[in-house]
RNA sequence: GGGCCGUUAGCUCAGUCAGGUAGAGCAGCGGACUUUUAAUCCGUUGGUCGCGUGUUCGAUUCACGCACGGCCCA
């Protein structure tokens, strides 16, 4: 399609005449001395004056991304990693030789340039070139300067226009790549290590999830691709690694949505000796590290509302949530048919089998977790929901459970880890049979995992953080598919 | 999986209601221009109107199907 276009096509011609007439379009070792931002650093605040006694000759290199050409000078701004500069060229300053590159140059071609800073007669910081030259052609027309890139779809496919054309795209990645580091460098601090886990599993484990299918040719073996290393995490934990976390990518063989993508990425980590509780003060601390250290302040803003992480933050329980939050009368709340009944008449749809957890769940979605703007725990999750969770002493149907709600979405998931084999066992078998009802979603039995357990988990806490719904929120971003540079499309 | 919306030049968009084979700006191409910055001025090229089928003398426009995307629901 891009091929017949009409372009592309004369782009590509000028393309072969150039490289008939000897000229190097892709050169090698052009050695910049600078960054834009640099220059400007080093010269932003100079007048004109202080400009002129500037000596420097400065070599600096990026893409054109516009020209404005006066026949014999030409004025192009250039865009590199840190950012947009200005660049005067004239005739009688380059050469004429030098000066012929701008008959061919076309925005979007990288540039070399050397010169000096100094300032136009409205203000701006510009170099004044003594020398251009090409570093590599481009063949394809850029998008408009104006209106930028807005097709979503030539956005998520061809990411590389995306972000030369919008800034704000660059910023997005910039600050997910900072979250990340920032929350090792935190994790680092607190003691934990970083560990890797396979991501290609024989027995998919750790999340109620639909998994990836794959063949493994030299083993003979079908493998899948992991939908969560919790299981793999608390084998090390058992091996007498108490401080271990994981960072990385986690798939899922289910529907795509704004807060959905089939791969995401995810945070886990365990902590021996603890308690989910000891889990909701680190959490806590965990996010007044990252947004003092990334903004400086607690509050932000998230799709117009202001989000607020001040310390300590609301802990409810799941059923006054469903009261309090989401208007369910208390009798209707613990009689499972009644619940059903609400729960249809609301449009949430509920299989006849479906555990009344499942079905809590689902109206929880539905009728509290929008309302949840501001950090909330919501904890005590029924045991039928957790099954790897340990139980509450006290209450023995209830997991020893946390989620984190931020923004109306679920960010993290924590629980006081099941270390009781023979209750491991049991819910495995429970799993076992629901899968057996046809629920693809339902854990695999794990005989080796039961085995670890057995040699003895300590006892342990964990928790999940989904990373890229944890970046649309300091982002500022409606669609998980505006923090993952790649997201997952249809073939086209 | 369902509902709604979208797909027109490289990009950003009109036009479709009421059928008669399509327009603008930017980009491109030719020309002028040595402090412009959405440069300006003169001239100019460029389209499988997402794909297919149907209705019609005639379909970008109407109908149906499909593909891809977006939002909402599941």
């Amino acid at each position: 399609m891009d091929e017949s276009s009409r372009l592309i096509k004369e782009m590509k011609k000028r393309v072969r005449e150039l490289r008939a007439k000897g000229l190097s379009l892709y050169p090698s070792g052009f050695r910049r001395d600078i960054t834009v931002e640099e220059v400007v650093s080093r010269f932003g605040n100079m007048d004109s004056n202080e400009l002129e006694a500037v000596t420097d000759i400065l070599t600096l290199a990026g893409r054109v991304v516009s020209i404005r050409n006066f026949g014999k000078a030409v004025f192009i701004h250039i865009k590199d990693g840190t950012g947009k500069l200005q660049a005067y060229i004239r005739k009688d300053r380059v050469g004429d030789d030098n000066f012929e590159t701008f008959t061919f140059l076309d925005v979007g071609d990288h540039l070399g340039l050397t010169g000096q800073p100094f300032r136009t007669k409205t203000g701006e910081l510009t170099l004044l070139a003594n020398s251009v030259a090409l570093l590599s052609k481009s063949q394809r027309p850029l998008p408009e300067k104006y209106h930028g890139l807005i097709d979503v779809e030539t956005r998520y496919r061809q990411r590389y226009l995306d972000l030369m054309v919008n800034d704000s795209v660059r910023h997005t990645f910039v600050l997910r790549s900072r979250i990340i580091q920032t929350i090792r460098e935190f994790l680092g601090k607190q003691g934990f290590i970083e560990v890797e886990t396979p991501m290609m599993q024989s027995i998919p484990g750790g999340a109620r999830a639909r998994p990836f299918k794959t063949y493994h040719h030299a083993l003979g073996m079908d493998l899948y691709l992991r939908v969560a290393p919790e299981l793999y995490l608390k084998r090390l934990v058992v091996g007498g690694l108490e401080r271990i976390y994981e960072l990385n990518r986690n798939f899922r063989n289910e529907g795509i949505s704004t807060d959905h993508n089939p791969e995401f990425t995810m945070l886990e980590f365990y902590v021996a000796y603890a308690t989910y509780k000891d889990l909701m003060d680190l959490t806590e601390k965990l996010f007044v590290y990252l947004l003092k250290k990334l903004f400086g302040q607690l509050t932000i803003n998230y799709q117009g509302s202001p989000i607020d992480f001040t310390t300590p933050w609301p802990r409810i329980s799941l059923t006054d949530s469903l009261k309090d939050i989401g208007g369910i009368p208390e009798d209707v709340l613990f009689d499972s048919q009644a619940l059903r009944n609400l729960a249809r008449s609301k449009g949430v749809e509920v299989k006849d089998n479906e555990e009344t957890g499942r079905v809590l769940d689902r109206i929880f979605e539905y009728v509290v977790e929008p309302n949840l703007v501001q950090p909330t725990f919501v904890v005590d999750y029924p045991i039928e929901t957790s099954p790897l969770s340990r139980r509450k002493d006290k209450e023995p149907e209830i997991a020893e459970r946390f989620e984190l709600f931020i923004g109306g979405k679920e960010i993290a998931n924590a629980f006081s880890e099941l270390n009781d084999p023979d209750d491991q066992r049991e819910r495995f078998l429970k799993q076992a049979s629901l899968r057996d009802a046809g629920d693809e979603e339902a854990l695999f039995m794990d005989e080796d995992y039961l085995r670890a357990l057995e040699y003895g988990l300590p006892p342990t806490a964990g928790e999940g953080i989904g990373i890229d719904r944890l970046v649309m929120v300091l982002t500022d971003s409606p669609s998980i598919r505006d923090v993952i540079l790649f997201p997952q499309m249809r073939k086209k």
